[in-house]
DNA sequence: ACAATAGTCAAGCATTTGCTTTAGTAAAGG
DNA sequence: CCTTTACTAAAGCAAATGCTTGACTATTGT
């Protein structure tokens, strides 16, 4: 469960898969579309496209000889959810930190 | 602005650097302090305590000879935006297409 | 049947990453 | 003053990462 969020994390953290991730989330494209706006072989865009399936930020099935690739938003999701809870966390210390310093 | 980003995604990315995350969310603590659980040098946590500092994620004031780290919650809420537009993009798509097929 | 397209697999390679060790500096405490 | 504490800076190293190339398979179009 944590262990997969830091697989997300190392995901995103590369600027051509976050590329890929923006462009799926404005609809399923095929491996050799998504390769497109890209200067790199078709071969290194199948390995991004499996690693970010690999951690579920994608999803991809093949019908002929052509793989389409669609967002999941599971693994967006758990990694808004690690991010809310820091900062809730934060936040619920300075409000209490708040509440000590405005006793009388 | 996008590019820090990617740093902010790397930098969560490890383990031992969201385990410090995870620590000082719950309050400052000194470089040593944040070290403690960890298995490894203390020149290794200053390397990772640089590395969260440069993109944004911590805070860092000396006094004395003690450094002591404070969340900072900019770059977490940076890359909460970023997961958030995806999805919010990705759901709207999805609305629509339900809209599509409603139709009578 | 033959070629072009779409993707796959494996090996190899330069660079980056996460550490370590060693050698320092500066501030506190006895 | 001398030692301990808290950190820092630099060099080095094994493993991981992001690519490439080359060879290959399976589907589609002519």
């Amino acid at each position: 469960m944590s262990a997969d969020i830091g697989r997300i994390f190392h995901a995103l953290s590369d600027n051509a898969r976050r590329s890929m991730v923006e462009e799926l989330s404005n609809g399923p494209l095929s491996v050799s579309q998504l390769a497109q706006p890209f200067d790199m072989t078709l071969a290194a865009v199948v390995q991004h496209v499996n690693l970010l399936e690999s951690c579920g930020l994608i999803k991809t099935y093949k019908q002929g000889r052509v793989r389409t690739c669609e967002l999941e938003t599971t693994a967006l999701i758990a990694a808004e959810k690690w991010l809310q809870g820091r900062k809730r966390l934060w936040e619920r210390r300075l409000d209490r930190l708040g509440d000590v310093l405005s006793e009388d």
